[in-house]
DNA sequence: ATCGGGTACACGAGCTTGGC
DNA sequence: GCCAAGCTCGTGTACCCGAT
């Protein structure tokens, strides 16, 4: 699926908030900027005459799209900043930067001028997402598009599939959850007749309640072979909740048992979910949306995965999220689980 | 629908001017 | 020669418009 960047903010957010994909851009195409306060910055005029299109044309850009530009780094100059910004382009006109003399034949800031339209990198890859007839921002466009899969691939070796396992909160949430997972099948073998269908089935009753797919839906989504654990997927939002329905269940059958004095029936467990569920509904709803929300946003975005029954939950990735899976503190599984060493041994002994 | 063009007004720093 | 008021200029912002 192609995607077209200027019709679709979500899209342009989800490639400007992966720094990593920026930090490789502005490598790759050597638009040389101005240093300024840190950040390598772009006047409007440069902007203009880089994509070859009338300066009126990012003024309109700014008009129509001001929130989301001065969201990704643009800002007015003024007062002493503006000084402050002139002196350090007049600085870089003595050295004689190449780039800036020959863009254009006038000043890029009159010297009378108080107010002045800057943008950052990240600001003017913006711009070139949403400029139309620019034939250079159409070719940067897809130079993006690659760019950032070429970043995916080369992070991610080839496979998004566990793009899940990278984050630091992954190892610890995943070994509770394993502990709770153990407990929930202990329950369901001590208090439910024997029944073939029972853990598949109340498994899925979870899954449904949490992110509204079946673990047979999730696998076609993820594309997971059926030796691939669906759990080895879940990000450590959705384990963690995945932990506190198996703890809470396990301990509303037990009681249901004791109070019954038998052994429950699969259809009676059923039942019994649903009041679980009903009695949880409130407590479970913030933690329920905010993983909705991650899984189908960080699904989208890095493994190109579609949840339809969460389509309206789905949001930008954040700057946090791209650095947790793909910037320098992501690791694969091996080198997490060296890591946690400790946190391994310490639940194993519980 | 997009783009370039036009107009009008606001703003503030530098320049000009005129009174002392 | 000095100072402050007022003017000038480049720019931003917000409209509208017609050509393509």
């Amino acid at each position: 699926m192609v995607k077209d960047l200027t019709n679709s903010e979500l899209d342009r957010k989800n490639i400007l908030n992966n720094n990593l994909a920026v930090q490789e851009a502005y490598n790759y195409l050597g638009f040389q900027g101005i240093k300024f306060e840190g950040k390598f910055r772009y006047t409007k005029i440069q902007v203009a005459q880089y994509f070859e299109v009338d300066v009126r044309t990012i003024n309109r850009l700014l008009e129509n799209h001001r929130s989301e530009l001065d969201q990704h780094g643009h800002e007015v100059f003024a007062g002493n900043r503006l000084r402050l910004f002139k002196e350090a382009l007049s600085q870089l006109k003595d050295i004689d930067v190449p780039q800036l003399e020959d863009e254009g034949d006038g000043e890029l800031v009159g010297a009378r001028a108080t107010a002045l339209n800057v943008f950052t990198f990240k600001g003017f890859l913006n711009v070139a997402m949403l400029l139309q007839g620019s034939e250079r921002a159409r070719q940067l466009r897809a130079s993006i598009l690659d760019l950032v899969l070429d970043t995916l691939n080369q992070r991610l070796g080839g496979t998004t599939k566990y793009v899940n396992q990278r984050e630091q909160d992954y190892v610890p949430s995943a070994l509770r959850e394993f502990n709770y997972r153990q407990e929930f099948t202990n329950a369901l073998d001590k208090y439910i007749d024997q029944n073939q269908f029972k853990y598949g089935q109340l498994t899925d009753r979870i899954y449904m309640s949490i992110f509204k797919e079946k673990s047979k839906e999730y696998r076609q989504i993820l594309k997971l072979n059926t030796k691939e654990s669906v759990r080895a997927t879940m990000y450590s939002e959705v384990l963690d909740l995945v932990s506190a329905y198996e703890n809470g269940f396990s301990d509303y059958l037990r009681k249901a048992y004791e109070e019954k004095g038998e052994l429950l029936r699969l259809s009676e467990a059923n039942v019994l979910f649903k009041e679980f569920e009903e009695m949880t509904e409130m407590a479970f709803q913030p933690l329920k949306e905010k993983a909705r929300s991650l899984m189908a946003s960080r699904d989208m975005a890095f493994r190109d995965a579609l949840h339809e029954q969460l389509k309206e939950y789905i949001s930008e990735v954040s700057q946090e999220d791209f650095d947790k899976f793909l910037g320098e503190k992501s690791k694969s599984l091996e080198e997490r689980l060296s890591e946690n060493i400790d946190v391994f041994i310490r639940l194993k002994n519980k």
